[in-house]
DNA sequence: CGATCCTTTGATGCTAGTCAATTTCGGTGG
DNA sequence: CCACCGAAATTGACTAGCATCAAAGGATCG
C-alpha cells in the first residue's frame, strides 16, 4: 500500500530532447519530410490514404477523435521521439493528430519506413522500441481511465507531463501545460468543470501553483506522487530502457 | 446521429480461425514454441526477462494487471492471430497473460522474431499489421471506457465478442463468453454488480438470451448495435484490411 | 451430492456530470 | 501602457449514474 519508492524528480534526466539524438532516429528523420505545425494545427490521419508515419521531433501533440453522439476524446499524447503510424488510430470519425504546442514532426510513408527497416536494423529496432513504448503507455492510460478516480487521474497527467517536459526550477518543477483544460479533460475522461475543481483542490493543497493558464509549477512532487497509484509505473516507463 | 449502416452480422466471415491461415503467420508459428494453456492458466509477462512474443493460435486470452491499491483490470483481449509482445505491457504489478478459455499460443523470443523479420518481409509485414491492429483496438477500448456509459460499453463488448468468435445459429448469433463476469467487468471498468444489472436489462429487452454462464445468443443484432456508438467502428476494424 | 464460487438483486451513498452565472486570462488596438 | 473584448476557466447548486454493501439464489466442480 505504500511501496512508493524512489521519487526521482524529473527535469534532471538528459532526455532525447534535441541534444544527443538517437542515431537511428536521426536517419529516420533524414528520410522524412519535416512538417512544422503551429499550436492547434491538425494533421490529417486520412483513412483510405496510404499509411503514413509521423515522428515527433519537438513539441507535444495528441490524437483526438469523436465517438458518434458522444464527446470528443483525446486518445493519446505524443512527445519528442514518439512514432505514430496512422494505422494505430481506430476508424472513428474526426480522428486527427493535433499539435498541442508548436511542433515539428517528420512525415514518412509507411512503405518507406518499412524498406528502411529492412536495410537498417538499427532503424527497425528504434521503430519497434518506439511502438512498444507507445503501446505500453496506451495500456497504462486505459488502466488509469478505468481504474482511478478523478484526482488520481489528474495527478497522473501532471506527473506524465512533468516527466516528459518538466524542468527543475527554484520553487519546484516547472511544467508547460500545452493542452487546454478541455483537452486535458477529454484526455482524462473527465468533465472540464470537474477537472477545474480538482486542479483548484491541488492548488489549495499546496501541490501546485499556477501563473497563467499554460504554466504551472509543481511545488510538492512527493505529495503529487502520493495521489497517483501509478506514479511509480510512470517513472519506470520513463527510465532508460536498458 | 443515425448513420448506422451495414449491420453485417458476424459468423459469416471466414476468419483466420484455423482454416486458411496466413502463410507468414504459419512461418512465425513454426519458429515458435507452442504452449497449451488451460482455462484460467496464466503465462508470465516477466519483467527483466528477455522480451518475448506470444502469438495466439486459438482461444481467447487477456492481459490483466492490478493498479496498486485499486482493483484488478483487464487491459486487453487477445484473439487468434493476435501478436502480443511483453514490451507492450506497462510495468504494473501482477501483469499477466491469462487464458480465458483453453488456448494455444506460440512463444518466441523477440530477438528471434526480429531476425525472422529481417529475412522474411512477409513476416515483418504480418507483425507490423498485427501490432497496428492491436494498437488501434487498444485506443478504441480506451475511448469506450472513457466515453461510453455502462450499457454502451457492455454492448460494445458483446459486439466485439460476436465479431471475433460468434457463429450464426437458428435463433441468432451464438457467442461463447469465455470470461467470467468479474473479468468482463474489469475489462469494461464496471462493477460486477452493475454489469449484471446491465446484462439483465439486455435480456429483458430481448436482445440476448443466455443458457448457462458461458453461452449466450444475441437474438437482436440490430438493437444491440443501436446501443453502442462504436458498433460501426468495430465492424470496420474487423473488415479485411484490404 | 455437497461445498463453493459466481451471479443476481435490492437499498443506499458518493463521485462526477450538467447547467448556468461569473471571473480571469490573453490577445488586440487605441 | 492601458482599455477592451471574446474565449477559456472557475465556481455553485442540483442531478444522474455507478459503486458499495449485504443477502439470497444458481451453477459448476470435485
Amino acid at each position: 500500500m505504500m511501496a512508493k519508492t524512489s521519487r526521482r524528480a524529473p527535469g534532471s534526466s538528459a532526455k532525447a530532447e534535441s541534444t544527443s539524438i538517437d542515431p537511428a532516429l536521426g536517419r529516420l528523420l533524414a528520410a522524412s519530410i519535416t512538417v512544422r505545425a503551429r499550436r492547434l494545427q491538425s494533421l490529417p490521419i486520412g483513412r483510405g490514404e496510404a499509411e503514413t508515419v509521423y515522428i515527433v521531433r519537438s513539441g507535444v501533440l495528441h490524437i483526438a477523435a469523436r465517438v458518434p453522439g458522444g464527446r470528443r476524446e483525446v486518445l493519446c499524447l505524443l512527445y519528442p521521439g514518439d512514432v505514430f503510424r496512422t494505422a494505430f488510430a481506430p476508424p472513428l470519425s474526426d480522428v486527427a493528430l493535433i499539435a498541442a504546442s508548436a511542433a515539428e514532426v517528420g512525415r514518412l510513408r509507411w512503405s518507406s519506413a518499412e524498406s528502411l527497416s529492412q536495410s537498417d536494423i538499427e532503424v527497425a529496432r528504434y521503430l519497434s522500441r518506439a511502438e512498444a513504448s507507445l503501446h505500453a503507455r496506451q495500456m497504462l492510460h486505459a488502466a488509469a481511465i478505468g481504474g482511478l478516480n478523478g484526482e488520481a487521474r489528474a495527478a497522473s497527467f501532471l506527473i506524465e507531463l512533468a516527466l516528459r517536459t518538466g524542468s527543475r526550477s527554484a520553487s519546484g518543477i516547472a511544467v508547460d501545460i500545452a493542452l487546454t483544460r478541455s483537452d486535458i479533460a477529454d484526455y482524462l475522461a473527465l468533465n472540464a468543470d470537474t477537472l477545474s475543481r480538482i486542479m483548484t483542490r491541488l492548488r489549495t493543497k499546496g501541490i501546485l501553483t499556477q501563473s497563467g493558464r499554460r504554466h504551472a509549477v509543481i511545488t510538492d512532487w512527493t505529495a503529487l506522487c502520493e495521489l497517483s497509484p501509478i506514479a511509480d509505473t510512470q517513472q519506470k516507463m520513463e527510465a532508460p530502457a536498458v
